[in-house]
DNA sequence: TGGTGAGGTTGACGTGGATCAAACGCAGGG
DNA sequence: CCCTGCGTTTGATCCACGTCAACCTCACCA
């Protein structure tokens, strides 16, 4: 494995990188930030890296140091326990950080795994909490990025507790509708970047689950879905198809 | 509601506290602090509260203030959406801290709720910002204690993604066990302070279908069930059966 | 002491999604 | 151009858990 970690080393790219210009400041952790501070800022991520598809950002077990910011690209985090189960936790894209999970025990729990050619922005962790103790905006908003990731978990919990199968896709595909509307994207066409065993991971579904259900919204007129390209024709549907109340 | 809020506010009694002298200060916030240190943090953590069994210590929607540590007593906390399900998504036992939901949008997102007479010191959130820029201890401690929460839905994730009902009712007991043996309880034998019903919506499974599992395990000779009132009679079986892996 | 009600147990039955299996479609390589 | 293989679709069958319903237990109180 260990060897593994430095085929992956060797395939980042490492890039001087800022902040201060960076396209997705509205989006990423600068968020609020005055001009002065976001100087600091590009002090404190220092590199870029590259990765290609199919190559882990960090692994499970690995020793934490820093946090990811993605800069372009799309990520999935999973973990995986001993009896060879494993579940997919999360999918990040544009602007979203990677690796919040390591701080509490200075060891990732769980693989980051780049779904399509991406570059990240490293941002060591002690510096970080350095410069939150100076720049009081960027303190409190690390705080809320950390919280909204509980938020969004209780989510998920909650997609798994208690939602069938169709119920759970509908809410998965309005959730990447609205993350790629955010980012200025189409939110009825996209590309999933993900297989269907990834989706059906995340969901708590089989793969043959997920593959019946897309058939079903296409059949029912909600998506147009072509491999991994989808088409929301309906959002009204499926977000009347996801709030429905079963007993 | 709003009337019903003010009703809890009213059922608060609130008594000067201190860390400094706290029992629980190895388990809770302060841990590592200096005597210095944690002076000042006796400042912030200003109030406690009693509540009284099915008191709401927060609600869903109400304005987020503080984080709450659980000084002594038990919590479930649940979300519920619009269409009438609602999960409970945590319980929360001494030395544990509540509310870290609220951070995200400075709105609870869930509702906190005593289940037995307890006591929780409230910690004015700004005034945590505020002492964490000073002390650097508390300051990694708390990001540390976000971090588990977030490694800890992972976990729950998991569970209710890819394990088996019986396989999530050994975790669950494996889980509350080792959490009272933390707090110096006998890891063996334990009173649950919630329903069945509570620990099904935890699990992601129906009460009848918790109950059965109670009486399996029991058949099995894994546990004593009387009512609440569990023994574990053989935690290796119970380990064995929780990561048994099907396929 | 007996009545009442909430929480828990147990049984019979139904069903959503898992499992097993076959076939399809597209991309990459010789 | 066809071969190969992976990801996906679709069908048939199975089973774990949900659902519905009866009954049991204990705490509480008149």
């Amino acid at each position: 494995m260990s060897s593994n970690v430095a085929t992956a080393r060797l395939a980042f790219e490492v890039v001087k990188t800022a902040c201060s210009n960076c396209n997705l400041r509205e989006l990423c952790l600068p968020i609020g930030l005055e001009p002065a501070e976001l100087k600091k800022l590009d002090e404190l991520v220092s590199t870029r890296r590259r990765l290609k598809r199919g190559d882990h950002l960090y692994r499970a077990g690995q020793g934490f140091e820093s946090i990811y910011a993605v800069r372009s690209g799309f990520f999935k985090t999973d973990v995986l326990i001993e009896d060879g189960r494993d579940q997919v936790t999360g999918f990040q894209m544009t602007g979203e950080l990677l690796g919040l999970d390591g701080i509490s025990s200075e060891i990732h729990t769980c693989n980051a795994i780049a779904l399509e050619d991406s570059e990240v922005c490293a941002i060591p962790f002690s510096h970080l909490e350095g410069l939150s103790r100076q720049i009081h905006t960027l303190q409190h908003h690390f705080h809320k990025v950390m919280s909204r990731e509980i938020v969004r978990d209780h989510g998920v919990m909650m997609l798994l507790g208690t939602m069938r199968a169709e119920e759970r896709l509908a809410a998965f595909l309005l959730n990447l509708s609205q993350r790629f509307k955010a980012r200025g994207y189409s939110p009825a066409e996209f590309n999933l970047r993900m297989s269907r065993d990834e989706i059906g991971s995340y969901l708590g579904l089989k793969l043959e689950t997920v593959s019946r259900a897309f058939s079903r919204f296409q059949e029912e007129g909600l998506l147009a879905v072509h491999q991994r390209k989808i088409r929301i024709l309906n959002t009204a549907g499926l977000r009347k198809l996801m709030t429905h109340q079963r007993s």
